[in-house]
DNA sequence: AATAGTTTCAACCGCCCATGT
DNA sequence: TACATGGGCGGTTGAAACTAT
């Protein structure tokens, strides 16, 4: 048997929100902040029950939801982070601001996944047509894939069963990451690995090497390459764990550079 | 204009993991 | 250690919107 629900049906509503509830909600979230979703409904007088409003907050109510269509950019880098990931939408949404999980993963289920299946038809044996240009994106399906979607090109990496709670760190490219090397000076010795704080590791993205990217004790970066590891001077300042989009790596504090660096980031060849 | 078929996406469900007791 | 609870995730559903006939 699994667990109980999460709070009795009974007497709650159910379907579709109200412009009240969602008002009420807001305003309560607005004064009280997230969490503690089983009380809210009770507290802030909703008959709903708490995961329910965590969802209509979540994927609806919250500010920061960005509106309107998925760009070509953004589909783009959906499909290659789909590819690296297979269906791990909250993943994916992690590196796309403003997108939430629910609508990624309805947007590759309705617009995606047809053209996944579609480009695997087109480019069966029976249906050798000519090749993707090479400005088409590839998709692909990870092995655990439903019916329905494209067949496994290239590989899936599947990350462990565990939840991604930490920071997305947008990634420069790893040829980018070396060449940080560069402005270690006698002034700025890298600490001894020996003073690193472990706990302070941070998941840039959940399951990979655990070495990938730390933070030094006195807030450098570190990245490990191929088992070499690279220092970078960047500072670690606070904010980058508010907003993964406001980062001083970045030239510009802008989320479309963001992407072109993660979309960069993922398109190279020392990618594992 | 009416109807049937299709698509979209908000919402729900069941399960899992982390944490507290 | 075992259990309960809270929060989060991915899969699925179904009503509404849209399109074709």
């Amino acid at each position: 048997m699994g667990r109980s629900p999460c709070c009795s049906k009974e007497g709650l509503n159910r379907g579709a929100w109200t412009a009240l509830e969602d008002k009420i909600l807001t305003a309560y979230i607005k004064a009280h902040g997230e969490g503690k979703w089983r009380n809210l409904p009770k507290r802030a007088g909703l008959k709903r029950c708490g995961k329910s409003c965590r969802l209509r907050w979540l994927n609806y109510l919250r500010p920061d939801i960005k509106r309107g269509n998925i760009s070509r950019d953004e589909e783009e880098l959906i499909i290659r982070l789909h590819n690296l990931l297979g269906n791990r939408w909250s993943l994916i949404a992690g590196r796309l601001p403003g997108r939430t999980d629910n609508e990624i993963k309805n947007y590759w289920n309705t617009t995606l996944g047809k053209k996944a299946k579609a480009q695997t038809e087109s480019s069966s044996p029976e249906n050798s047509g000519p090749k993707k240009t090479a400005t088409e994106p590839q998709i692909t399906k990870p092995s655990n894939s439903p019916p329905g979607t494209a067949t496994k090109a290239s590989q899936v990496i599947r990350t462990k069963a565990i939840r991604c709670t930490k920071v997305l760190y947008p990634l420069q490219p790893p040829s980018e990451v070396v060449e940080t090397n560069n402005f270690l000076s006698p002034q700025n010795p890298p600490v001894p690995e020996d003073q690193w704080n472990r706990n302070e590791l941070l998941h840039v993205i959940s399951g990979y090497d655990a070495d990938f990217l730390n933070f030094g004790s006195s807030g450098q970066i570190q990245t490990c390459i191929n088992g070499e590891e690279q220092y970078s001077l960047q500072p670690f300042v606070e904010e980058m764990l508010q907003d993964w989009t406001k980062n001083p790596c970045l030239e510009e504090d802008n989320a479309s550079l963001d992407l072109d660096s993660l979309e960069l980031f993922l398109n190279t060849e020392e990618w594992p």
